[in-house]
This record gives C-alpha cells, sequence and structure tokens, in this order.
DNA sequence: TTCCAGGGTCCTA
DNA sequence: TAGGACCATGGA
C-alpha cells in the first residue's frame, strides 16, 4: 500500500481486498451518499469525496490530518487476506467472503456509530440511513453542500419531539436522553482503552443501548474485531447454517468465540451481507 | 392486513 | 434468570 498526499487530497494505491461500494454499502455505515462516480460525506469537518479505480482509492477534500484518521476509518492497514486465508475452510462464510471481499469494517466516530445504532433496534437499513440524514439536516453543522453528524451537545439540547419528528419513533427519547449522558461527560475516549467485555458492559449503562447495540459500537467505532453483533440475520445464519442454538449471551459467546476466533466482527460484516443481500438460504441446507 | 427490520425496556413469574 | 408485551414506522 502506498500513500501520497496532494493539497487537499490522499490517493491510496496498491490496495487489495478492498471495495468501496460494497464498504459502505454493507449496513455498517448509513451517511455516504452515491455521487458522479464516487460517494461522499461530512466527516472530520470536511465534506469528502471518494473514489476507487481498480487498487487505488482517492479521497478528495482532506488535508493530511484527516487523511491518518481516514487511512483508519477505513481500517486500510490490516491484513485482510490473512484474515480470510483463516476462514478459508469454513464454506458457507468462504461464500460470504467470495460475495463481498472488498468489505473491510470501518472505524467510525464513536457517537454517531453509537446514536446511528440505537435508531438500528427493530429497524431495517434503509429507514435507518433515512433517519440519519434526517438528524443531520435538523441538528447537523453544514459542510458545504453536506451536512455532519449532530453533536451530542446538539443532540442533548434537542427535544423528544424534534428528534421523533426525523422518523426515529420510539427511539427519539434513547436518542436524547444518551446525547445528554455524552454531553454530560460519558467517557467514550476510556472505553478503547478498556477490555472489550468491559467496554461492551459500560456501554449498556446508556439509555437504548443492551448487549447487540454496545457491540456495534465495540465493533464499527472502538475497534474491538472480536465483537460479534447478534442480530436477526445473525440469528438465522446462527441456527440454519452452523447448527447454533444457545440462547443466553454466554452461550452465544462461547460459541462464536469458538467458531470464528478473534477476528468474529470481520467473519460476522461478510456474513451479515451475504445473508441479507445474497440471496442465499442462511435458514439451514448447510 | 400482516409481517418484518442490524432490539431495548419493563414487568412478571 | 427467562419469557413476553410493548414500542413507531414504512416497505414487502
Amino acid at each position: 500500500m502506498d500513500v501520497t498526499y496532494d493539497d487537499n487530497s490522499i490517493t491510496i494505491s496498491g490496495l487489495a481486498h478492498f471495495d468501496l461500494k460494497q464498504c459502505l454499502g454493507c449496513g455498517q455505515a448509513f451517511r455516504w451518499k452515491e455521487t458522479n462516480g464516487g460517494y461522499a460525506s461530512a466527516l472530520f469537518g470536511c465534506e469528502i469525496i471518494a473514489r476507487q479505480d481498480g487498487g487505488t482509492l482517492t479521497l478528495a477534500g482532506v488535508n493530511q490530518t484527516d487523511g491518518t484518521a481516514l487511512l483508519r476509518y477505513f481500517d486500510l492497514e490490516r491484513d485482510y487476506g490473512a484474515v480470510k486465508a483463516s476462514y478459508a475452510h469454513d464454506v458457507y462464510l468462504s461464500e460470504g467472503m467470495q460475495y463481498a471481499g472488498g468489505i473491510r469494517v470501518l472505524r467510525q466516530p464513536v457517537f454517531e456509530t453509537l446514536i446511528s445504532f440505537i435508531i438500528s433496534a427493530n429497524n431495517n437499513v434503509k429507514r435507518i440511513t433515512g433517519i440519519v440524514d434526517k438528524l443531520c439536516t435538523a441538528f447537523g453543522q453544514r459542510v458545504d453542500t453536506l451536512c455532519d453528524f449532530p453533536t451530542a451537545q446538539a443532540l442533548a439540547a434537542a427535544s423528544e419531539a424534534d428528534v421523533r419528528a426525523c422518523g426515529a419513533g420510539y427511539r427519539a427519547k434513547y436518542i436524547v436522553e444518551a446525547s445528554q449522558m455524552a454531553a454530560a461527560g460519558f467517557d467514550f475516549d476510556a472505553l478503547a482503552g478498556m477490555p472489550y467485555e468491559a467496554a461492551r458492559q459500560a456501554l449498556t449503562a446508556l439509555p437504548g443501548v443492551g448487549l447487540k447495540v454496545a457491540d456495534c459500537v465495540c465493533l464499527y467505532a472502538l475497534g474491538f474485531v472480536q465483537a460479534f453483533p447478534m442480530d436477526t440475520w445473525m440469528q438465522k445464519v446462527l441456527c440454519g447454517v452452523y447448527g447454533y442454538a444457545g440462547k443466553t449471551d454466554k452461550q452465544m459467546r462461547a460459541f462464536v468465540d469458538e467458531k470464528f476466533g478473534e477476528n468474529a466482527g470481520l467473519a460476522q460484516q461478510y456474513l451479515f451481507h451475504y445473508a441479507r443481500t445474497g440471496g442465499a438460504d442462511c435458514r439451514g441446507d448447510q
């Protein structure tokens, strides 16, 4: 991988196991809009345009500091070839990795990830994307033609009715209360330095956050790649494909640890996207 | 009309 | 600790 910086852009060449469309369209991020041959989002206070041409990714609208953050955002320094090789023995997962082998698990801003996945409760990707977009328009800072994700302070000061008007439904109460805790000093920075289980438990102190949403924050924001968010799709896959029928969280963790090991979260993202969009029967034929 | 979607909370047994 | 009702909403 080779990285070069220009005045307001960064170019990363020599990329393998990376597909921009798959990364942004596999249900882990809700704030990138397809634009002229690329994708645009307001991130780190900039309007960023991302484009991929083969093994080269160009990120326009950034400075060198943002560029460093964006390498981390797209998880470009992890050896996904080695991760995928370690799962080559698994038939269904191999199909998933073949189906969308360019997925990388993003490392997104913590507060944005928290609120996005509070919204995800009993919801679907399309609606989550719409609600997040309305929250950004209503409460986010404008950055050129787009709006950034709202700050904790902005959402903490919002009324439940105004958040509900963005389509959040009964989750509006959780969004406002979690934002108020964040604005009051909930220590997100400390979480990344904790052991995974401790960070996961700490997150459940926030309203609207159970173990599944906590796992999403651990995986998509804090870099705990062993986190394995257990949603309805993963229940179908684990029951139908892997014959898993445990019910408690402890049983699930033990099964996932044994089956997928230290990179379980990366495996989960391939499985989730394949089960949800790949057209394969995940209810049991392996 | 009913079911489902990247679930969480609260109450009861 | 487990099970179940309830919570908004829109697309299939």
